[in-house]
DNA sequence: TACCAGGTTAGCG
DNA sequence: CGCTAACATGGT
């Protein structure tokens, strides 16, 4: 990772100079199916929560560089953000085969996306959530179950003002564990809603432990098959939590799109191995091109 | 207004 | 194994 600044400014916000668009690009990587809670405040500033904390972020000029602005402290970045948008990791170690034309195109348009350190309770029903689902439902159903089981989070400026943003963590496991599937009614969450009841039984009560699963001495294989002793979690939702939640990078998750692309491009069959460690990042730059190439002007 | 959505499950043969 | 119907409901 090249060098970059961390600067704190005289109002209260925080600039970060040196990680360019092509690094982490926010619209794309905000907006590319991977999350669903991240809104985007008017044309440069997304607004999310992290950690049950709310941020907003956004790029911006400062002295004819282009910085990213964030509210956060230098300790929030150094501590949360950069974790959170990976930034550890380099991505140019991700491996595409010179002969792999399309894999190369998707990468080329994909180019900033990065893999975000979700909390894995909050991808794991996020994903139960997307089966059989739009993003924007996905995305309003969420909103819905953290605005009716998740506690406010107010956020204060510089002079103790209260922000007129208010925002609602993800409703803990214990939380949701205690629920009765009448209560999750009008939430929109469908015939999963005995699937999130019932995960956040086996998270409350240790059947699964995410938090052992998110170890970097577990493998994503292994994971996989963990979860989808889940109900309602098959190999799909698995590999999305894996990849997604567990930071596991080397997961391929195969929905009807990416599906779709394997059986036109790739004969019906991908080599993902050939892709190394990074593979997800692989899936995710194929994702973001073959549902946005026609959409984005580029 | 119908149709559809980042799948999973159960029940076949 | 492989194939298929059923699944709830908000968004477009």
């Amino acid at each position: 990772m090249e060098e970059y600044k961390v600067i704190a400014l005289e109002n209260g916000l925080t600039a970060i100079c040196g990680i360019d668009k092509a690094t982490l690009d926010l619209d794309k990587t905000l907006d590319c199916g991977q999350c669903f809670r991240w809104k985007k405040q008017d044309n440069l500033t997304w607004r999310g929560v992290v950690k049950d904390k709310i941020y907003s972020i956004g790029r911006t000029e400062l002295n004819g560089e282009d910085c990213l602005l964030t509210d956060a402290t230098v300790e929030d970045w150094n501590n949360t953000l950069y974790d959170y948008f990976d930034l550890g990791t380099d991505y140019s170690s991700l491996s595409v085969p010179e002969s792999d034309k399309f894999a190369q195109q998707a990468q080329k348009f994909g180019r900033g996306i990065r893999i975000l350190k979700q909390d894995n309770w909050e991808a794991l029903v996020s994903f139960i959530i997307s089966q059989r689902n739009n993003i924007p439902k996905i995305k309003g159903t969420i909103e819905r179950l953290c605005f009716k089981y998740g506690d406010p989070i107010y956020q204060y400026n510089s002079k103790g003002e209260p922000s007129p943003h208010i925002y609602y963590s993800f409703p803990s496991a214990d939380t949701i564990s205690k629920l009765d599937i009448e209560d999750l009614d009008g939430i929109g969450l469908g015939y999963r809603d005995e699937y999130i009841i019932m995960a956040a039984k086996a998270v409350t009560n240790k059947w699964i432990d995410l938090e052992e699963l998110e170890k970097e001495t577990m493998t994503g294989n292994l994971a996989v098959l963990k979860l989808t002793g889940l109900r309602g979690v098959g190999p799909k939702v698995a590999n999305c939590v894996a990849l997604f939640g567990l930071h596991k990078l080397s997961m391929f998750p195969i929905d009807v799109w990416i599906q779709r692309i394997i059986d036109i491009h790739y004969n019906g069959n991908i080599d993902v191995e050939a892709y190394g460690k990074l593979a997800g990042l692989m899936q995710q730059y194929m994702f973001y091109y073959i549902k946005y190439k026609d959409k984005i002007n580029v």
